[in-house]
Formats: structure tokens, C-alpha cells, sequence
DNA sequence: ACATGGAGAGTTTTT
DNA sequence: CTCTCCATGT
């Protein structure tokens, strides 16, 4: 497919590489107005991001030098949605999408104006990112603060205030005001103690990813010649995964976008808001129809999962939602029997047993990979996987739980990192025979790191030499796999040195701060090592790094955005589900995102040795409502 | 030296 | 819901 820069009319634009749109994604696409789009599991939500984005830039209603541009939530989503449109879109048209995170767009507008902050608000150039600042970090905050002055309260007023309300209610439920903020409540003290703490420490400023969102919203409401500039920069706004926006983060789209000529597009999906322990709206769609005045548009199609399939998780989603609308399936089903069924098993051994035959079975009966089953649990994926490994060995199915630590990383992390996907993309194309495909992933990556532009030419002949010249002192130097963890590490140093650091740090900022590179750095070179073990070649060895033979393990929140032949659940008991009662609307989304990841058939598996299902009998109601059978397998 | 009981964790995005 | 850790008590 050539892409070309011409103009198309809008009346002639016709969605790119698929057959065709629903009328509500296609008006979505055309929409001249704020939309927010409620688009169930499977709907296609990036695909429609993408496909806007083409129409807007290919028929110039995004016009230059305007931009569109896109914040999701989590950093693979950003990048697959740019990798899309990237994919349709001619270059000339494509650099004017900036696709990214929410976090990421806070911090630029931070780090690049936080300096016109107040004085009160303004942290030092030099601030640190802190990740891990939890619920107990706030907790020893508020238990170390000294007592209040005597006219606001006691220091048992400050004991009083919970962590998750100080964080939510008092920290960052509110733009923060200019000046002095108005302190009458004990509360409100402890949150301006706090800010100040943070932003004027004695050894610097350390903000958080929440604090950094309230600050780039006071930046824009105090310095309105930065939003001003953000309004003409943007004809198009796309904010992805929307139901887990916080309100600071919506405050500060808010606060730059609400009464411009800037288009928003909002697209997610309110049942599917597993993230409110992270600070998510109730409610962010029903804010941002009132303030925006956005018409909402449901999607109505799911591209995902079979007709059966799609009934029950129609039925979960009323639950949820019960104005949600019933999707039609645009799937066929492949399996015979039921999609879906409870598994009772008298013992987690003969249940590790039955689970694995099954699983090697379906594979040849519907000539399926390891990768097209996943099986998912609640929460302690390494006590499941030890249990569940040696009966898939038995079966001789590798699995993999893609949620075990690997230094300091979880593997799941840091296969999607740059620095291991240039590690695997270098490697691949050094140690293989025919490598055609590898050539050009290589080249176009090695491209963009040196910043070269898409049509220079020299630029690229250069790469390719120096491509072409490692290449035979690698294949020279490591023609087996390394054997050692000096080797790995050598290995994934030298590969580092060819692309050059300064490279690396360039494209990914999140590089800079701390020492994240190194640790990602070690994570791939431990990885590398612990995947030379039990291979025989390079290419053996590069498969087990990706896990591309492995069947995957993981929890349901990792789960979020994937799709698998076949889903299952392990662990459908009170003991798994210990938090239902604490939040019953988070714990049935986050069991309708666990049902609405397959695209042929569920399974439960259940064993009373683990635990009752008496507390979490809603869901077992729900599956029964919905015709699900329990059978007692053995 | 051991018994008991209370508290906390587990699910976690983001440069 | 269940396991682990730590402080306190006998």
C-alpha cells in the first residue's frame, strides 16, 4: 500500500484497511462536535481513534499546523494507537499526531513551563518522579505531622483523616488556588503541609504523578498563554480509556480545553473501571457530557468475541450498568459445547491435571498456539503458577507468568520497554539466517533513534553500513547463545553501545530519571540469560525471551486490553475474591473484564479446598442467569 | 519458649 | 478470605 499526502474529500474518505465502520463509529469519525463514546469490550475503540485520526488529517480538517492530539492512559495504548495511524498515514500527515500518555502530557507541560509557577507552587527543575508513593506513604505522612495550630484542631484530628480520603478529597480533589489556600479544617492543613513538604524538601522537590497533574493544571489556569498556545496547537483532542481518568487529570483538560474550538473525543468504557483504588472518576463521562456539552454515542458492535459469548457478557454488563446497550456479535463461533462453564475440582492437583489435558487438547482439536489460551487470576500469580506449572509440563505446554518479577521489573514490563525490544530486534536480525522481515524493523528503528528524518536517504545509507558492519562482528563474537550472566550482560551492554545511549535516553524520557535505564538494562540481560537455559540456538533462545511458545499467566488487571481464544479463570472463590465486599460495582468489573478478554470460550475453574463461594454468590448468580452450567469435573 | 491476637497485604496505571 | 509478621503476655 503506497500512502500519499494528497488531499481526499471528505465525502470520498473511506476507512482504511477494514471493511467497514458502524454507523455510530463512522458518524463518530465525521463528528464536528464533543463526543463521548461508550464502547463495550471488543468495539474496536483504538481502531476508531485511528481511523478518525486519518479522516481528520487525510481530508485537512486537522489542518497544518494544527495538531490532534491523543492521551490515553497507559503507555501501550499510546503506542498502538500511534503505530496505527502511523501505519495509514502518509509521514507528512502522521507527525502532526502526538499520541501519549496522560502522565507524560502533564509532566511536559511542567517541565517545560513550571518555572512561571508561583513561587508557593513552583518545584525545582531538578524534581524527582516518586512512583511508589501508596496509601501508606500518606499514612506515616499524616501520623509524623506535628499537631495543627491550636485554632484549626488537634493532632487527633489529623489521625482521624484517612488515607484514601486525604489523597482523593483533600491533595488532589481540587485545582489548587494560586495564592495561600483558604485553611479552616484540620485537613486542609495537613494537604497544604504536605504539598509544601514535597515541593520545597530539603534535599529538592519530589512530586508524584497525581501532584504533577494539579500543578500543570495551576500552571494553565495561572499562565494563560500557555493554554491559549495549547487551544491553537490542538484541533483535536482523543482522551482513550476514559473511565479511569482521575479528576485532576480531567480538571486539567478541563482547564486548557472547555470553551475552545478544540474537537474532544472521549472514548472507554464505564464497566470496565477496574482502577478506582488509583484515584478514578465515579463518574467521568456524565462531567464531561454536562461541561462539554458532549453527545454521547455507544458502540454497538463487538468484533471480539462469539454470539454466545457476547449474550453472557451482555447479561454481566446489565449488572454493571443497566442502561448499558446490547452489543451484536460480529464474530463466528468456532467451539463446539458450551462457551462458557463452571469447573468444580475436588483437589487444586487433579484441577492443575484436567486444566493442562484441556488446554493440550483444544490445541490440536482447534489448531490453536500457547499464546491463543491465557489463564487468568485475581491476585497471587505466583502461587497459582507453581501449582499450575508442572501439570502443563506434563502435557510438555511451557507456561509463563507474566507477571514474575525479573529484577526489578515485571516480565510483562519490560517486554514492551525500548531498550528490550531493541535488544530482541538487533538479536533477531544478527542471529538468523534469512532475515528480511528483522531487516527492516531494524532499520526503521535505528532510524528514528538517530533522529533522522523519513525521507533522508544518506542518513539511512549511513545506518545501514554501520548495521551491516556490527552485525558481522556479532555474528563473529556470539555465534551460540551466551551460557553466562557476564555474558548476557555483556551482550546487552554491547547492543546498547552499537545504538548509542544518548540515543536511547533521547527517545525515552523516562530513561532520564533515576536510574530506571539501568534497571531495565540488568532486567534484560537477567531475562536473557534465564531464556538461554533450556534453548539450543539463537533463535530458540530469542522465542523463549518473547514467550512466544509459553501459555500465559497472568492477573485480571494485566489482562486489561488483551484478547485470547480462550480464557480461564482460575479461582472463582470468596478467598480470591476477598475484596468483593469492599467495593462489589469495582470487583463485577473487573470479573466482566476477566469474562470479555475471550473471543471463543471461558472457563471457571472452581475448588472448594480454596475457599466458599458464599460471599461472591452474585457472581455465580449472574453466570447462572445467564445459562452458565457449573459441572463437577472431578 | 511458646501462645495469642491484632494489623496488614493482596489487585496497581504513570517518566 | 487467609496467610504472615510482629508485639505482647504467660
Amino acid at each position: 500500500m503506497t500512502l500519499v499526502s494528497r488531499r481526499v474529500r471528505p465525502e470520498q474518505w473511506k476507512p482504511i484497511d477494514v471493511d467497514a465502520l458502524e454507523a455510530n463509529a463512522l458518524d463518530v469519525v465525521r463528528s464536528t462536535d464533543n463526543r463521548s463514546v461508550i464502547a463495550g469490550p471488543g468495539a474496536g475503540k483504538t481502531e476508531l481513534l485511528a481511523q478518525r485520526a486519518s479522516y481528520l488529517l487525510q481530508c485537512g480538517i486537522s489542518q497544518s499546523p494544527r495538531r490532534i492530539l491523543a492521551i490515553s492512559f497507559k503507555r501501550d495504548a499510546a503506542t498502538n494507537l500511534a503505530a496505527r495511524v502511523k501505519k495509514r498515514c502518509h509521514p507528512d500527515l502522521a507527525y502532526r499526531f502526538d499520541s501519549l500518555t496522560f502522565d507524560a502530557f502533564a509532566k511536559s507541560l511542567v517541565d517545560r513551563f513550571g518555572q512561571a509557577l508561583p513561587q508557593r507552587w513552583r518545584p525545582r527543575p531538578d524534581y524527582k518522579v516518586v512512583l511508589d508513593a501508596y496509601d501508606r506513604t500518606f499514612e506515616e505522612f499524616l501520623r509524623f505531622l506535628g499537631p495543627p495550630p491550636t485554632q484549626i484542631g488537634k493532632k487527633a484530628d489529623i489521625m482521624a483523616i484517612g488515607s484514601k480520603e486525604f489523597q482523593r478529597r483533600w491533595l488532589f480533589g481540587a485545582q489548587l488556588p494560586e495564592g495561600v489556600p483558604a485553611i479552616t479544617t484540620p485537613a486542609e492543613w495537613a494537604a497544604d503541609q504536605f504539598w509544601q513538604s514535597w515541593i520545597h524538601g530539603p534535599g529538592g522537590s519530589s512530586l508524584t504523578f497525581p501532584m504533577i497533574s494539579r500543578l500543570a493544571g495551576l500552571l494553565v489556569t495561572s499562565n494563560p498563554m500557555v493554554a491559549q498556545a495549547l487551544r491553537l496547537t490542538y484541533s483535536h483532542l482523543f482522551m482513550d480509556e476514559f473511565q479511569d481518568t482521575t479528576q485532576a487529570q480531567y480538571d486539567l483538560a478541563r482547564a486548557i480545553f472547555l470553551g475552545s474550538d478544540t474537537v474532544v473525543t472521549a472514548v472507554g468504557d464505564n464497566k470496565q473501571q477496574i482502577m478506582r483504588f488509583a484515584l478514578a472518576m465515579d463518574d467521568p463521562f456524565k462531567l464531561f457530557e454536562t461541561e462539554f456539552k458532549a453527545k454521547r454515542t455507544p458502540l454497538l458492535n463487538n468484533y471480539r468475541s462469539s454470539p454466545d459469548l457476547v449474550r453472557i457478557q451482555d447479561v454481566l454488563a446489565k449488572a454493571l450498568d443497566a442502561k448499558a446497550s446490547t452489543p451484536v456479535s460480529k464474530t463466528k463461533g468456532t467451539v463446539a459445547g458450551d462457551s462458557c462453564a463452571v469447573w468444580d475440582f475436588s483437589t487444586p492437583a487433579i484441577e492443575a491435571d484436567k486444566l493442562a489435558e484441556f488446554v493440550a487438547k483444544q490445541m490440536v482439536e482447534h489448531k490453536l498456539l500457547p499464546r491463543d489460551f491465557c489463564i487468568l487470576v485475581r491476585q497471587k500469580a505466583a502461587d497459582y503458577y507453581k501449582k499450575l506449572e508442572p501439570a502443563f509440563a506434563k502435557q510438555k505446554l511451557q507456561l509463563r507468568n507474566e507477571v514474575e518479577q525479573v529484577g526489578e521489573v515485571t516480565m510483562q514490563e519490560l517486554l514492551v520497554e525500548e531498550v528490550s525490544e531493541l535488544v530482541i530486534v538487533l538479536l533477531r536480525l544478527f542471529t538468523s539466517v534469512r532475515a528480511g522481515r528483522h531487516w527492516t524493523a531494524c532499520l526503521d528503528r535505528m532510524c528514528q533513534l538517530n533522529g533522522l528524518a523519513f525521507d533522508d536517504d544518506s542518513g539511512r545509507a549511513k545506518v545501514v553500513k554501520s548495521l551491516n558492519a556490527f552485525e558481522v562482528q556479532f555474528r563473529k563474537t556470539y555465534p551460540t547463545p551466551v551460557t553466562s550472566r557476564a555474558d548476557a550482560i555483556k551482550v546487552v551492554q554491547s547492543l546498547v553501545d552499537f545504538v548509542g545511549k544518548p540515543n536511547i535516553l533521547a527517545a525515552s524520557p523516562a530513561y532520564r530519571q533515576g536510574d530506571w535505564f539501568d534497571k531495565v538494562c540488568e532486567a534484560a540481560a537477567l531475562h536473557l540469560e534465564a531464556s538461554s537455559k533450556s534453548a539450543s540456538g539463537w533463535s530458540d533462545v530469542l522465542d523463549e525471551y518473547e514467550g512466544v511458545h509459553a501459555v500465559p499467566l497472568m492477573t485480571v488487571h494485566k489482562s486489561k486490553g488483551l484478547e485470547y481464544h480462550t480464557v480461564i479463570f482460575v479461582g472463582l472463590d470468596d478467598q480470591a475474591w476477598w475484596s468483593f465486599a469492599n467495593d462489589k460495582i469495582e470487583a463485577t468489573a473487573g470479573f466482566f473484564v476477566a469474562f470479555t478478554r475471550a473471543k471463543q470460550r471461558v472457563l471457571f475453574s472452581y475448588c472448594a479446598q480454596r475457599g466458599d463461594r458464599t460471599k461472591i454468590a452474585a457472581l455465580y448468580q449472574l453466570l447462572t442467569k445467564a445459562g452458565v452450567k457449573t459441572v463437577a469435573v472431578a
